[in-house]
DNA sequence: GAAATAGTGTCTGTGAGACAATATGTC
DNA sequence: GACATATTGTCTCACAGACACTATTTC
């Protein structure tokens, strides 16, 4: 049934980083510029191959974030999105990527990591309108991403990763408008995060430079898995006819 | 920063395949005899390797999906569950699988297909409560590929791809309840699904062989996105303290 | 009629969404 | 005090869950 001396084929194998963060009350995406053909000088995610045959994908991934964007994994959480192994998506050759969905809190701008010639945080919007042009399919990348991200927030305590070490109720829910991309109540939030076992823990008040009253400091709970979950209002009421 | 000449390694390209359907209201998963080193005689999930250096992965999946099981693509739904590539899961050497999530109806038992020793349905139960040793890290893709369903029914039409063409409700609490492993109230079920805009639509009434009263036949309604959602009972009430 | 399965009605508790009202800070 | 933001309270509606009840079939 199979020829004689068939052999299977192999594909350079590589992983590229979705990380999104939090900046002004946008998200933004960090896309970094290529140095090297096929797309020089396209905005693409950071990434790269393995760097020998045995390293572990999850290792791989965790060292191009570190060598991209010089980001630890402090309260970072990193998972796995998904396989882009379309042929033809790379000219270089039967190249399969496994890409990885990274969550940071606020962070300093990322003045070029080791290898790329550019790095920078972009807003998502930028991205998903089409607005900037990426390389390979790294568009889609990013729009699977960040609907992983959205979905994600509505059951997990993801949306701490988001924030610092501590917190306002406000500052989360900064997070979860940014990320949904819509308002939300700050009195239902606010009772709806306090409700919510184990989300967050109070940690002493804030004091505020700003106006008006002080607000509560939090930091993240215990429970990763929220019960009940986040509700994301547009779930799809434009299903109605 | 790079060595001369550094080339990046190649890897081994498979597809996995977790076909799940129901069998006497019991989830089962499809599994092989392995008829070649390593893990001779062991079970396993279809797969194989890519065909050659060009075939999409996808496209991949669906040739192993034919050839080691015979299934065609009706009512199939077919998505990628994630990849497994540890050094090390395979002796041959580096080998990275993308794992597939295949939900199907009610099928006839596949008397081996094309390169399998042997094929059969297996209890879920069996693989999850680790009864059968599997090869491979086939036993966590499993596990992976049934939280995956678990999950799915909540939000998508999912179930009824378990069913076949035509369905009475009973039959669809029957998928809900196998594959969640939990039993569902047939009333409040009967009024969640009706309630559900666009999940299923009357298609005649059956004419049972069995005592009772006939039930309504239904088929697989417009929408795939499930609002609101089918809620999983188990959820999490075991968080309280 | 008895048994069995299908389908409906009703009540209750929880939680989402709207939004008024109150608290506590800066200027 | 004026202003701004934080926090609490209240009302209403939708829906999950429990479960009594009615309907329609076979025997």
């Amino acid at each position: 049934m199979t020829q004689d001396q068939w052999v299977p084929p192999v594909v350079l194998l590589a992983v590229d980083l979705v990380i999104l963060t939090l900046r002004q009350s946008h998200l933004h995406v960090l896309l970094v510029e290529r140095g090297i053909e096929p797309y020089r000088g396209a905005l693409a995610l950071p990434g790269g191959f393995l760097q020998h045959a045995e390293e572990d994908i999850t290792v791989a991934a965790h060292r191009e974030l570190s060598e991209e964007a010089d980001l630890d994994l402090e309260t970072l959480s990193l998972e796995q999105l998904g396989v882009y192994g379309d042929p033809g998506r790379d000219p270089r050759g039967r190249v399969v990527s496994v890409a990885y969905l990274a969550i940071a809190p606020r962070l300093p701008e990322p003045t070029a990591g080791t290898d790329a010639a550019a790095a920078g945080w972009q807003p998502i919007e930028r991205v998903l309108s089409g607005d900037l042009t990426l390389a390979f399919d790294h568009q889609r990348i990013i729009t699977d991403g960040v609907e992983r991200a959205r979905v994600k927030l509505e059951r997990s305590s993801l949306a701490t990763a988001f924030c610092g070490p501590t917190f306002t109720i406000t500052d989360l829910q900064d997070v979860y408008e940014a990320v949904w991309g819509i308002p939300l109540d700050p009195r239902n939030f606010y009772r709806k995060v306090q409700k919510t076992e184990g989300f967050i823990v109070p940690a002493g008040t804030a004091r505020k430079a700003t106006t008006g009253r002080p607000a509560r400091l939090f930091r993240a709970g215990p429970c990763t898995v929220l019960y009940p979950p986040m509700v994301r209002p547009t779930e799809s009421p434009s299903e109605k006819e």
